[in-house]
DNA sequence: TTGCGATTGATAGCTAGCGATTAACAAGAG
DNA sequence: CTCTTGTTAATCGCTAGCTATCAATCGCAA
């Protein structure tokens, strides 16, 4: 019926589609989707611990946009902001450990989610398909 | 550097970095890549016309969401609504020829950009892709 | 006919995302 | 040292998206 052949609108409909899924099922862990994932990539880091503007630039967002989201997480205190005592333009983020908590059970509610969104490709289909989106992925942040 | 496995992480990173450079595009046309997606929709309705249901499980949105959508674009004069006389609950969006004209000059936009974002991948990968994508989509409107 | 459940749309209040602008600061050229 | 250029963060005003809730309407069953 709907044969979208629009790659930015068809990944913008699972995008959507997925979100509200997630963020239903995250509802109980006061955590949203997009706060999760800037745990996971603050996680990610050696320190557990990153600059606003690497954070900016690893999930793609929009530097106003990072600093509401920080923000946020910081009023739940689930992460740290600091400066830096040489560079006093630069800040400072870092997970606190019930920051990591939340995010450990949260990550489980998203992987379920996934699953599901997945489950109706083989094992090589999902492999291919992360490894496609991760190629576009690369190139996503500068075109 | 960023190993992400997580699907849906990855398209929400993707679909943030190619919404932020169609709006850059878009933005002489007067549209919004979510505005142009609701216009891509209508035109492909028989009549280029349908009701406010019907636009909101396309579009995959939420339905509070679709009507300050359309009311946005109707502010603009690129569709029309009216109501239906029979059953009162129901109304149509329906293109305008002036949304109509947006929507083409729109629609080159971004296909430019999605050229960009698909141009390390091969004819081949492109189409798988796409098949696997709306694969997903399909089951994503009920996970 | 009345009344109840289902459907559809509207509104309020929130998070998230953007661009544009401003301010503070760093670093290098002269 | 001063000026200029580039970098980083903060703020404002907007679109977009969501849930929850309310109001209107329809359809059907009793």
């Amino acid at each position: 019926m709907n044969e979208q052949n629009h790659c930015g609108i068809l990944i913008r409909q699972i995008n959507n589609a997925f979100e509200k899924k997630a963020n239903t099922r995250l509802k109980e862990t006061n955590l949203t989707f997009s706060q999760m994932s800037a745990l996971i990539e603050i996680l990610n880091m050696p320190a557990k611990k990153t600059t606003f503007k690497e954070l900016e630039k690893r999930l793609s967002l929009a530097q106003s946009t990072t600093v509401g989201l920080i923000s946020r997480l910081e009023q739940k205190k689930l992460v740290h902001v600091s400066g830096d005592k040489d560079d006093k333009r630069i800040k400072y983020v870092e997970i606190t450990p019930l920051g990591e908590k939340f995010c450990n059970e949260a990550k489980q509610e998203m992987e379920d989610t996934e699953q599901k969104l997945l489950e109706n490709l083989s094992a090589g289909e999902v492999e291919t398909l992360l490894s496609l989106l991760r190629k576009i992925n690369l190139i996503s942040k500068d075109i």
